[in-house]
DNA sequence: AGCCAGGACTGAG
DNA sequence: CTCAGTCATGGC
């Protein structure tokens, strides 16, 4: 909890998830698809790069599970080429849309479900694991499920923390904080910006603000 | 010019 | 179960 009043006083609120309020508005589309088109969109990708695919998807008026399940896998990977992996993602995306239109037509009986339901549900789904699942609970859901990845990683063992496994640390989380969503929400983007601009790799970077409450030394091996 | 991003899957040992 | 290899574009 220090760390997350330290990172929120250092970076200010985080703007997390965009998506495009008019677009969904104008189309009566629903904004919770689009978070979780980007979940998976943004697997090991640049966020910049995933916006454009999104991008591409808008202007064509078809960010939507109905019109992605019926469109060419061609057309559909040439949308989303900048986001990298554009093959598979155009698999994966496609494969959710179908499984969102056959299934769950309107998100909210998706949504309306215990947590846990959900989140086996998505896992079952090729191309959703741990991280993405989670990530569309939290955001698109709105569900207190802490989400865990790579800077978080690096964060813990910055601290001396050695746990590994995603579930342990999720879990690690969810003990030490308010079991709030907001929360959630804001100190995994947090982390996630900290580690974009001052954790990068190994080296100690001598203007980390959270120098004052953590160990110098940066762990690795 | 490299390095790497808001990971997940697969196959091997 | 752990681990390397694979997928691929664009930003910095």
């Amino acid at each position: 909890m220090d760390i997350y009043r330290k990172l929120l006083s250092f970076f200010g609120e985080q703007k997390w998830w965009p998506y495009d309020k008019e677009y969904h508005k104008k189309h009566r589309t629903d904004y919770r698809f689009e978070i979780m088109i980007g979940a998976i969109l943004t697997q090991n990708t640049n966020w910049k790069n995933v916006e454009k695919a999104l991008e591409n998807l808008k202007n064509a008026c078809t960010l939507e599970p109905k019109r992605i399940a019926k469109m060419g896998s061609k057309e559909l990977q040439n949308f989303l080429k900048p986001s990298g992996f554009f093959k598979q993602k155009a698999d994966r995306v496609k494969n959710f849309s179908k499984y969102i239109i056959e299934n769950y037509p309107n998100l909210d009986k998706f949504f309306q479900r215990p947590i846990f339901e959900i989140r086996k549900e998505l896992l079952g789904i090729k191309g959703i694991g741990l991280e993405t699942a989670d990530s569309i609970l939290l955001y698109a859901g709105k569900k207190p499920i802490f989400v865990v990845d790579a800077y978080t990683k690096r964060l813990c063992k910055r601290f001396g923390l050695n746990i590994e496994k995603y579930e342990d640390l999720r879990k690690y989380f969810e003990k030490n904080l308010p079991r709030s969503v907001k929360i959630y929400k804001e100190f995994h983007a947090l982390i996630v910006e900290l580690g974009k601009n001052y954790c990068k790799k190994r080296p100690f970077c001598e203007k980390c603000p959270l120098n004052s409450i953590c160990p110098k030394l940066y762990p690795e091996s």
